[in-house]
DNA sequence: CGGCATCCGGGAAGATACTG
DNA sequence: CAGTATCTTCCCGGATGCCG
């Protein structure tokens, strides 16, 4: 842990200007976006944000820590492992990932195919739910990816994601990011992800093929 | 114009990531920013953007341009002088530079009195607007900052701000963005600033008054 | 003068190796 | 597992110069 040193600022007093001073170094808002849905430990972060190398990833979390964004905190014990864990401002941050996430699907050079983050694919499913869709849905769905479950709650007309047990849920999709990603984005059938092993589908699965048309892709910008 | 070379992506499928390779590079975001209030010359913007370099505003812009948000455009003799400005896709990142503004007003690190460009103000009137304290008002209010004039419309409870002619306005603000900035988000009297030469207000003075009162500042984030 | 291209120095990012 | 140390690469910022 070292001290900064004269930190790049834009020196304007611009709102947009100033976040950009705090969170717009390389990595930065990408380790924001990994802790939304909760702590990581460093490990984690490092394989979430696959192509970050750990001493950015040190400076970030430094960075971070040092404007009050992000907090590091020891778990009880047992299991007493450091982690990082976003502020209540931190938190606060969600919008600006969903505005950016809705904004740059619309490029044309989006890859969807490229790999995802569990917590990015969750994150996308509040960022591009669209209410016409959800509207009278009401049902849980899980997801379990490699170690870690997550839950949708379907309700009042809204899709809420977070960290939990899908164990009880209508159905439940196994399977890595990038294969749940395909059948939700890339409409590719889960016959198909299922004969290549990449995705499991257990429970109702007209729901879960229902769940796959709820998020919308807008059109490319054109010019 | 040279041909980008292998630019450094993060080679990510989540929507976030993807944004940040498009305007993740420094001075990115705050050159459209610029040009949120329509077309701008190569020497304004390097104008606008104090700390620029020439360089860096050249790579900018031609790697906007390449990414399909900003054209560059002629404008018809006389004064058939080169434009840039953002494409339908460019403003709408308009929600990106709103949430990340209102965002940063939370932070502790936020300095109000630093240097600011007339875009920005505008912006900040579109961002900060109070729509309790907006309801019922119904007037346009003239800016003169340097050669640049704009106004802001109030009506329908909201605040609209673009680039216009402030004659006919029911009251007019004359100064630098920094003095109108002072007033509205410092809460300096407006004697004190015109006592400097800083600001001059013509027409209704209870009205400007009240223009500013209708941006409120939230709350300093506490850890 | 506006709109760049070129060259240079410093510093941040990336890759790899190493340590408690 | 959670970082640090080192080295290299590349981007940013500043200065200068070209060219319509």
């Amino acid at each position: 842990m070292k001290l900064e040193k004269g930190t790049r600022s834009y020196r304007d007093a611009c709102g947009t200007a100033h976040a950009l001073d705090l969170i717009g170094e390389r990595w930065a808002l990408l380790v924001m976006r990994e802790l939304m849905l909760g702590p990581k430990r460093f490990s984690d972060l490092k394989a979430d944000l696959p192509g970050i190398s750990a001493n950015v990833l040190t400076q970030r979390l430094d960075g971070l820590e040092a404007t009050g964004l992000v907090r590091r905190r020891k778990l009880p014990p047992p299991g007493a492992v450091q982690v990082y864990e976003l502020t209540d401002w931190g938190y606060e941050a969600e919008p600006i990932v969903q505005a950016l996430g809705r904004w740059a699907t619309r490029s044309p050079g989006h890859d969807p195919s490229l790999p995802l983050s569990a917590t990015s694919l969750m994150l996308s499913f509040r960022t591009m739910q669209d209410p016409e869709r959800v509207r009278g849905l009401e049902s849980r769905i899980g997801f379990q990816i490699g170690a870690e479950t997550f839950v949708a709650a379907i309700a009042g007309g809204r899709v809420r994601t977070e960290r939990g047990d899908p164990t009880g849920a209508d159905t439940i999709f196994t399977g890595a990011p990038e294969a749940i990603a395909a059948a939700v984005y890339g409409g590719v059938p889960f016959e198909t992800l299922a004969a290549q092993g990449a995705l499991m589908v257990e429970g109702d699965h007209a729901l879960a093929r229902r769940f796959a048309t709820l998020f919308p892709l807008p059109d490319k910008a054109g010019t």
